[in-house]
DNA sequence: CCAATCTATCGTCAATCGACGATATGCGTT
DNA sequence: AACGCATATCGTCGATTGACGATAGATTGG
């Protein structure tokens, strides 16, 4: 069925379903531009930010509304109430998961193991 | 039209919705637990991986060359041509960007800037 | 040359997403 | 009490995604 690699000896990927679907999930809810754009506004002012995410935005309410619903439910920001306004901030730690994996590909990446690649595409 | 904010001073993102865009189209591309799985595995056996990715994953044939195809695509890995197989590999650097923001999200969490917060939710 | 193997692509179908306007809620202000 | 503001939710619509089987290409092995 196969060769070119090692047979992957050992248990498999130890649980790997449950943390796929819940890194999958942080992925997701960054995979779209106005949600980044969200998340990278929340980061330059450090302090929270009140109701023109939508100005800024530049989308709908409802539609900034329902991104940013997205993004609580995930938990990568908080809203602090703050009336008649909510103050949106980034949450921290729920990103660490995804910036693990991503640390250990570029760690990986910086180990220069790669051979010069004769790509196929 | 608000307070609770510094008021953005000076010049606001740089050229933000390219690179919204294209962190959103690197997040979209793990935004899938078998896309996260394929990641994984390409992450452990840090050699290339030939067909059994497909055993790996649990999806038919044609599913996880579609995974692979947007995973190639957004540039996170290459495959090289080893026939009658394909060995695939993280490509390097393609997730820095992506890193990097979720680099800067964790720093300003660990400066312990975030108050006790009376969330909303 | 034929069969087997690995991979990519196509067509299809259900499910989900993203956007919007309209509307509801909750709370200060007048 | 009535209004205005910031936000959430609902319903809808078109577009995209994810899954699969079927099929086509390419290459190795007999």
């Amino acid at each position: 069925m196969s060769a070119c690699c090692p047979p992957a000896t050992g248990p498999r990927v130890p649980d790997a379903t449950l943390d796929d679907a819940r890194l999958a999930r942080l992925a997701r809810a960054l995979a779209h531009p106005a949600r980044i754009h969200i998340v990278r506004v929340l980061l330059e002012r450090r302090s929270c930010i009140g109701c023109d995410l939508v100005d800024e935005v530049g989308l709908a309410q409802s539609t900034v509304s329902e991104h940013l619903r997205i993004l609580k439910e995930a938990g990568v920001i908080s809203g602090r109430i703050e009336r008649p306004r909510i103050c949106y901030s980034l949450a921290p730690g729920a990103l660490a998961p995804l910036a693990a994996l991503l640390s250990s590909v570029l760690e990986q990446d910086a180990a220069g193991i790669w051979p010069a690649l004769p790509v196929e595409d």
